[in-house]
DNA sequence: TTGTAAGCGTTATCAA
DNA sequence: TTGATAACGCTTACAA
């Protein structure tokens, strides 16, 4: 009752497990043979283990998939890119959450040295020097959908927050709107310091001074409630931008509490385009900042480098765009 | 310059590789070994390999959890519950996506003989007679969230869709909302048979009459947009009931975009309560059928099957209650 | 308490 | 072409 190994097999069918082996690997075999193997097969429900085959020949064929958040909708854009890519190639995906903390991710790291899969691609918020180290010293191939310095030495691809706060602030601006806000995640995250620089760059180059800003305490739905009253309190603006999508969704909710109308007395922009830019309303004018193409490539340098391991790290930028919904005149 | 092995450590330190084990699960041994073991394992930054450890211990310490979309926001409440369980009970929870298919569930269920993880935690679109025929055959302990057969053998966490119904349709009735229209996902699934089912109980229960049914391609926003036609063509309702959230949002959308008014002209009511159904606008009233809930009971079924298989299978159902927002009058 | 050695279920090498 | 056998890296009797 218990599950059949492959000397099972190779018992019922009469051969050794050489053979049986070598049949199920598609290695040359008398047809006879093969009808043999495969006869017993069937008879036993036989499936190879994957953990002792890859024990040998040390490959799992699993990619892990590493996101800070599940409920992101920004993870499910890239999750599906990077499955598509994956599986084309043969691998299996499985997707680990992180959560927010770099202790955590460290420990997903290094873990990945006890087999788990063949390579892992992890979106990390927050990174230190333990990260960077522990990602230099993977055992296996490792490649960072977002930012790590250079001399991490490691496959990159990420977005261009900068010039995508500058498309959303020169779209803002064109529409008429100068006094504009800004809604930031944490600062200590990533994703934060970036959007944070090109906010002010991006004011910087249209001669503008920020109105009111506000840090939320996560990238969080619930974080871009709870900030508004930050906003507000400063009040003075007749456009916010938001580090994401859901910061931008919170913030409206709180806005129409207050009865302001998102366009018409505020207009918001997100970031991330993500699929809640469409699902809310008023749809979100959004900056595209290719989450579903980072993965895509992200993926795709994943697969390279564990076809070579030698080849020099690639750093990935990829471009932004700019969707306009109805949050914007 | 590879990965050390148990035996480098036993090398470096200059004891046997049993002696190394034993220090690092924590078995007796004096302190001197504990000392060396550590120093070595330290220096050489030995990670034990799993698939070699749980090819022997016959234990991954890793359960799966398959969804259907990872875009569905009802998933994530599971998924979150679901890890909290697991991983206070030391497992590490990997996430894979089964698509609508299935095939792919049945492929994914048979392919656990693999050793991938220590049970199996699926919440089925489609099920059929080989869905039910893999789960009962799959050599790791399966736990089904959501509805299969009792003959299937399995434990299962289910929501009771006619009661939420009933729930839905009672509040819409007590508000004054008597031409109710519905729209269904693919009335091949579980949900939207369980769905349909349940919309008719209800209904007659209030002696009231369906004004317009809708049935979309799938459980997603877009299909609830691409719905939405079917129902207004039919009009003629003052309510409409959705068989999840994404269909409900989809649908508000079209109603804006004719100029209905929701909840003036249209009440919507979503199921599944899911995050979605606070962020978007107005808030989705919705039935809550129990996801958190589900995913921690579910997990813990799991985990008890895993201590005893055989236990004889339990069949929870987990109640409904409906969370009144402002898309209801 | 520690070491030796036999597996766990595969694949790959080598003879036959 | 096929079969015996040695790994892969670990745990665990069993012996010392």
């Amino acid at each position: 009752m218990s599950r059949p190994t492959i000397a099972g097999v190779a018992r019922a069918a009469g051969v050794s497990v050489a053979s049986v082996s070598r049949v199920l690997n598609g290695l040359p075999a008398t047809e006879e043979m093969v009808e043999r193997v495969q006869r017993a097969v069937q008879e036993l429900g036989y499936v190879p283990d994957a953990r002792a085959r890859s024990l040998k020949v040390g490959r799992t064929f699993q990619l892990t998939l590493a996101v800070a958040d599940v409920g992101n909708p920004v993870y499910v854009t890239m999750m599906r890119a990077v499955e598509e890519v994956v599986s084309a190639a043969g691998y299996r995906l499985v997707v680990t959450t992180t959560g927010p903390d770099v202790v955590d991710e460290v420990a997903l790291v290094r873990g990945m040295a006890r087999g788990y899969a063949d390579g892992l691609l992890i979106s990390p918020i927050r990174v230190d020097e333990d990260l960077v180290k522990s990602i230099r010293e993977c055992e296996v191939p490792v490649v960072v959908a977002g930012n790590v310095p250079a001399k991490a030495g490691v496959d990159t691809v990420r977005a261009n927050s900068p010039k995508g706060m500058l498309l959303a602030i020169d779209h803002l601006v064109a529409q008429g709107r100068h006094r504009i806000a800004f809604l930031n995640g944490p600062a200590d995250t990533v994703p934060g310091a970036a959007r944070s620089k090109g906010f002010s760059e991006a004011l910087k180059a249209h001669s503008l001074q920020p109105i009111a800003l506000a840090e939320a305490s996560d990238f969080t739905f619930a974080a871009g409630r709870a900030s508004a009253p930050d906003l507000l309190t400063a009040g003075g603006f007749d456009a916010v931008v938001c580090a994401n999508d859901l910061l931008a969704v919170g913030l409206m909710h709180e806005l129409a509490a207050v009865g302001l109308e998102v366009p018409g007395d505020v207009a918001v922009v997100g970031m991330d385009d993500s699929e809640l830019a469409e699902q809310c309303f008023p749809t979100l004018t959004s900056v595209n900042l290719g989450s579903a193409e980072r993965g895509r490539r992200a993926a795709e340098l994943l697969l390279a480098r564990i076809e070579d391991n030698d080849r020099t790290p690639r750093r990935i930028v990829v471009q932004p765009s700019l969707s306009i919904r109805r949050s914007t005149p």
